[in-house]
DNA sequence: CTGTTAGCGCTTTCAC
DNA sequence: GTGAAAGCGCTAACAG
């Protein structure tokens, strides 16, 4: 004898035919009912009535499937270096205010910085179809990966710069904003300063360090040089460096830029260790104005960085070249400077 | 005329037809060359020459396809609160470490403590055929949600606790978390106390609240009460509340626990505001022992909370859920307490 | 408006 | 060892 198969016992829960027997209809028409964007095609009783039974069998697309048809996962990956860096957080937050509008879903992945990372996991987000990449990770030696990468899928680098890729860069005027700490160094008065080197091999370092410079020598305001930079743009890594300057230099800056606000703390720490105080006998200067540093005692002057913005940013990039659109363009946003409490006029002795 | 049809214009790339049409193979026996769980019943001979053809045409799996098959998607999604909270990221690369061992990848999704967006998120998941559900992002109103969702996938609640649902739950001893600081407090010799209270549909303030006022009570301390409680555990409502406390308390504690670091350091400027020292004038210890509280200053007194040892465990549930076994239990981890400059003896004046 | 048919790329019987 | 055929759940083309 042959029954009528008993499919409300597949893998993954009932699908379009057990709605299509239960109301006596085909799976195409159901599939066209439940599709908002086709549902019009389908007679109003015929959609209310397949809509019930999908209600009351508790349907479930298959989204795997539906992908293999259509070609579109409805996936964006947001690939981060370290989510424990506050930095990220708003940037993460730019991007899914910007997709959710598509109903798209960010993914989010970290490498902790290490490429070999970087490039499995962009391997194994291409193998599993995301509509399109976005980088906030991006290295120096991560080019190559990218571009090929930017071959096959949408792909925008963001956040951190990156030269020499033929995709797309969202990113903010590093450059600026180091210019602007030497600046506020110079009209206080500062006469010897120093930089806090982040790794070389993320590009904004670079950039804060030439914009840094460059104004320094305008202004004929002398830097001292550790030779040395953070590993890691981290709290104990600033705190390492700070060290270090203290332990080799002959004379002291009397205003240091840290390249990020977390060696900004590490240095901070150090120098109270070294009995001097901020800012009477040091100023210092942070970068990306991290949430905490209103907060701190002093309060750190920094740079804002416009984490939401460049996030919305970089998914509206990926958005468009994911339409198909021909031309989309690199975007660079400017940098404000915060001055706050950890910087002071040079000869100011105010506690 | 009937020619070959150009295979390797096909939607994602080579596809293992086209490996086969290349070496003149069945696509099934290229299946199974490619897969090392099966290579060892095809040919070695065959199995170089697939590989050399998989390699060459820049085949890469469709993951969504293969899924469709096996079932699995070799994905597990971890569901955190908030990014920007720098406690879920040891708990994210604790999931991450064991998970990788199996060669799954964690994706991560965030809720912004929204009890809606977590229920979409957790619909979305399934969708996916997402393999197993780690749940950090848990409030009092979302136990249904996440009951029916173990109904359907692996599921396990770690982090924040949560009671009355039959999933696993791996978290630490928060209630003993409490008891630790109103202890500390009474060793002290402090007589009158106060707790900044972090939202209550989170069981783990709950707990910490409780096992606080329990010793606080067997100790013989005063509480004070704020009638108020954060509405979200942040730096901001941490001042909040310290605030309020100034402006309405007729008596000032002092010493004040606040259910974690960010409450704590906002408390902290909220206290320096009000012309009063830490911890001259008045104790504060914070809850979870975050990254920046050692190079505070005064350095924060908190409890350390084993993020990475949750996420690990979880993860570890998830995939025993995963393999089928039965019996699965929660976990609870210990919590340790690290008493910093924030806290010191009554009557004991120096700076 | 609805049904039929085909097939996305993969794994999995079941033959040989 | 290998191949042929079926089918996972879905959408798309084409009829009617």
């Amino acid at each position: 004898m042959h029954t009528t198969p008993n499919r409300t016992q597949t893998r993954f829960g009932p699908t379009l035919a057990d709605i299509a027997d239960d109301v006596g209809l085909s799976s195409s028409t159901v599939s066209r009912a439940l599709d908002p964007r086709r549902s019009l095609m389908v007679n109003t009783k015929t959609r209310e009535l397949i809509a019930e039974a999908a209600e009351r069998l508790g349907y479930r697309p298959h989204l795997p499937a539906r992908s293999l048809m259509t070609g579109r996962t409805q996936t964006i990956v947001v690939i981060a270096a370290d989510l424990g860096n506050p930095w990220v957080t708003p940037i993460l937050h730019g991007v899914a205010s910007r997709v959710a509008v598509d109903g798209i879903v960010p993914i989010i992945a970290e490498t902790n910085n290490d490429s070999h990372v970087l490039a499995e996991l962009i391997n194994h987000m291409l193998a599993r179809g995301v509509d399109a990449i976005i980088i906030l990770a991006a290295q120096r030696q991560d080019a190559e990966v990218i571009e090929s990468a930017g071959r096959i899928v949408p792909t925008v680098v963001a956040a951190r710069n990156l030269l020499g890729v033929s995709v797309p860069v969202v990113t903010h005027d590093d450059r600026r904003g180091g210019e602007m700490v030497a600046e506020h160094f110079a009209d206080l008065g500062h006469k010897l300063v120093v930089q806090l080197l982040g790794p070389s091999d993320v590009m904004n370092f670079l950039l804060r360090s030439e914009g840094f410079s460059t104004v320094v020598k305008r202004r004929r305001v002398r830097q001292l040089s550790i030779r040395d930079e953070a590993v890691q743009p981290t709290l104990e890594e600033g705190s390492r460096l700070m060290t270090k300057l203290f332990d080799s230099a002959s004379e002291l800056p009397t205003a240091v830029f840290a390249h990020n606000d977390a060696m900004a703390i590490g240095a901070m720490a150090a120098i109270r260790e070294h009995g001097l105080g901020i800012p009477e006998d040091i100023s210092v200067s942070g970068y990306n104005d991290m949430p905490l540093t209103e907060f701190l005692a002093p309060s750190l002057t920094t740079v804002h960085y416009p984490g939401w913005e460049v996030g919305h940013a970089a998914a509206e990039v990926a958005l468009r070249l994911l339409a198909g659109e021909q031309g989309v363009e690199s975007v660079c946003l400017d940098p404000v400077f915060i001055p706050r409490g950890s910087t002071r006029q040079m000869g100011d002795q105010r506690r």
